[in-house]
RNA sequence: GGUCGCGUAGCUCAGCUGGAUAGAGCAUCUGCCUUCUAAGCAGACGGUCAUAGGUUCGAAUCCUAUCGCGAUCACCA
């Protein structure tokens, strides 16, 4: 409806001002509901503010001036404040014909002067494999930097990888006691599968030592520490500070094999990253940072010679930053990373971070002392918080089993998808090769869509029995309403809109204007970081698709001027999803 | 306890910066495949928008309080 509310607003705006003397450039519009004649609604109540008048009357007036002065207004009505007015069938036509001749219609092509963005997801341990959490984590990002660039924005993907710290070093002691030369090709296991097994492995024997000592009289707080276990994980910790080459050596070879076995997830999942970041790397120039904000008085050290900053004036807690033994916190190697990222990226325009809302305190840390430091790039970093996927019996728990693996996922969403197929027999003479690659498609179009339908801070319960729909409002609706309209396509002539057509049907109007809407919900979902409303609207877009193509006769029409419309106006309902769900992730079949 | 987020149909969710009689899907029930793919379409059933106040021409939407759920408040990440 924005383009016809752009059509209309000046000539409303000079109405009011040689009539009323008042300056409105804004004005509230609507699609006309179903129960009232017309197209578009002027809500006169709101021009109520501004001008002194009976909202009926002044809606009469206005109505009146349009009718006379605007082509396309061919009538008007008003109810109570609202004015409807009725638009002319042939003003649809010639913006159809405008939605054909744009390429890439809604998405506006990258601004250079706007800066880059840079939009982080993803961002796992190196300890553990990846899972629906991640997931969630993954498609949030990635169809977040999608709007964005469909928005007019440079955009850079990017992670941080946690490749250091306590956590890795349990894995690789659990390895070195237990794996015996276990590698990814003796094994046959993915290597973040492999190197998760030693990490879960060192869990549950460090547990039995702390048994032991605990039986042997020791508290619960010494078995802790003292665990042979737990004293080898810190010391080898120690050592790769120290540089010491086996281990650095075996850190490598490890962190190797998780990185091959999650570029395998991420290639299934369909994302990517254009820079990466590693934690190993950022977190001394986090240091230097502090070192420069205690120069500056903005941050103290504690006799113990740890050091905090007082944020206690914002309404926030004292926060460390560096511990008394001037090891690197959490905290330390995300101010080095913004740093660093800032350095490499000088026209930033922008940083989004997609990590799960249990870290909204620590990004608000985050940002103020960015701030305090006097970075002036820190007002544009952006925490794109999003709610936890919890399984029906509650969170998911790693040492519990019930983590849902990612890769795991995957695999029953495409076997879902290729039993629902075989089901319905509609692929005869596609190849295995195809039909495969088809479910998969379909599968990861159901995951991907029902997460990213729901609205980013909402929690998602995901119950594993039920798994995901197909059917209503999924992501394999839509490709079946795209596949359909292609093998329309493909049975049709080419075709372009002629004025000639005598009337329109409603249906074919409600999806015209529900096309025209597409550039302003682009603009929204990127503003707002909400692919949800991206999905929202190609499932409206679907719905009203479906109607229309149940009801009505596409090919079979024998008035040339009316089929060719309906040929176009399906084309461009497929392109217009085709964009769509480019933005989600989701790859639309020609054939299921 | 402090702070932040959420609460809409039996279930899962929409509802844009306040606008007309709150919408979808799933589930249940009716119809529709010799005609462009029935993963679909047409329809029925289903609501005290957590509760109570307030703001105003008008509140699911904004404000306040209360209740419920979750997160967070570490020399973990």
């Amino acid at each position: 409806m924005k383009a016809l509310s752009d059509h209309l607003s000046p000539v409303l705006s000079n109405y009011l001002a040689s009539n009323h003397k008042v300056e409105i450039e804004q004005f509230e519009f609507q699609h006309t509901r179903k129960e009232f004649e017309g197209d578009i609604t002027l809500v006169v109540f709101s021009l109520l503010r501004h001008i002194k008048a009976n909202p009926v009357a002044l809606g009469e007036a206005i109505g009146a001036y349009l009718v006379e002065t605007v082509d396309y207004v061919t009538a008007f009505n008003v109810v109570k404040g609202f004015l409807n007015l009725s638009i002319q069938d042939s003003f649809y036509v010639s913006q159809l014909k405008e939605i054909k001749e744009t390429a890439q219609f809604g998405h506006v092509s990258i601004q250079k002067d706007k800066g880059v963005a840079l939009v982080e997801y993803s961002s796992p341990n190196t300890n553990k494999p990846l899972h629906l959490g991640h997931i969630r984590n993954n498609l949030l990002g990635y169809a977040v930097a999608q709007i964005l660039e469909a928005s007019g924005q440079r955009v850079v993907k990017t992670q941080i990888i946690n490749d250091r710290g306590i956590h890795i070093c349990k894995s690789m002691v659990a390895w070195q006691k237990y794996g015996e030369g276990a590698t990814p090709v003796s094994t046959g296991l993915k290597g973040d599968k492999l190197v998760g097994n030693y990490y879960v492995r060192f869990d549950q024997e460090y547990k039995k030592e702390m048994a032991t000592l605990v039986a042997k009289g020791k508290s619960e707080d010494e078995a802790k520490v003292e665990a042979p276990l737990f004293v080898a994980a810190q010391k080898m910790l120690r050592d790769w500070e120290k540089g010491k080459p086996e281990v650095v050596d075996l850190w490598k070879t490890m962190n190797g094999w998780v990185y091959e076995g999650f570029d395998v997830t991420y290639k299934n999942l369909g994302v990517s990253f254009d820079s990466l970041y590693y934690e190993s790397d950022t977190y001394l120039l986090g240091k230097t940072l502090i070192e420069e904000g205690l120069a500056k008085n903005i941050l103290f050290k504690k006799e113990d010679g740890s050091v905090w900053i007082d944020l206690t004036e914002d309404g926030l807690d004292e926060k460390l930053l560096l511990r008394s033994d001037g090891t690197a916190v959490y905290m330390t190697q995300d101010l080095g990373t913004a740093l660093q990222r800032f350095k490499d990226n000088p026209t930033m325009s922008g940083m989004v971070y997609t990590v799960g809302n249990e870290q909204d305190y620590h990004f608000k840390v985050l940002f103020l002392i960015l701030q305090k430091l006097g970075f002036s790039w820190a007002d544009s970093l952006y925490h794109l918080s999003y709610g936890m996927v919890d399984l029906p019996h509650g969170k998911m728990k790693s040492r519990e089993g019930t983590v849902v693996d990612a890769d795991d996922l995957m695999r029953e969403m495409s076997g879902t998808a290729a039993k629902i197929s075989e089901e319905l027999g509609k692929l005869e003479g596609m190849s295995q090769e195809d039909k495969d690659e088809l479910y998969h498609t379909i599968g990861l179009g159901a995951l991907k869509y029902f997460i990213l339908k729901v609205d980013p801070k909402k929690r998602i319960l995901f119950d594993p029995e039920s798994s995901v729909d197909f059917a209503g409002n999924t992501g394999p609706f839509i490709q079946y309403t795209y596949a359909r309209i292609q093998s329309i396509l493909r049975k049709a002539p080419e075709a372009s809109p002629q004025a000639a057509v005598a009337n329109i049907d409603e249906r074919e109007k409600e999806i015209i204007k529900h096309l025209l809407d597409y550039p302003v919900v682009v603009q929204q979902a990127a503003s707002q970081y909400s692919p949800a409303l991206i999905a929202n609207y190609s499932y409206d877009l679907v719905k009203l698709f479906n109607s229309f193509y149940q009801n009505i006769s596409i090919l079979g029409e024998e008035d040339v001027a009316q089929r060719d419309l309906r040929i176009t106006l399906s084309k461009e309902v497929s392109l217009i999803l085709q964009q769509s769900m480019s933005l989600l992730g989701i790859e639309l079949p020609s054939r299921m």
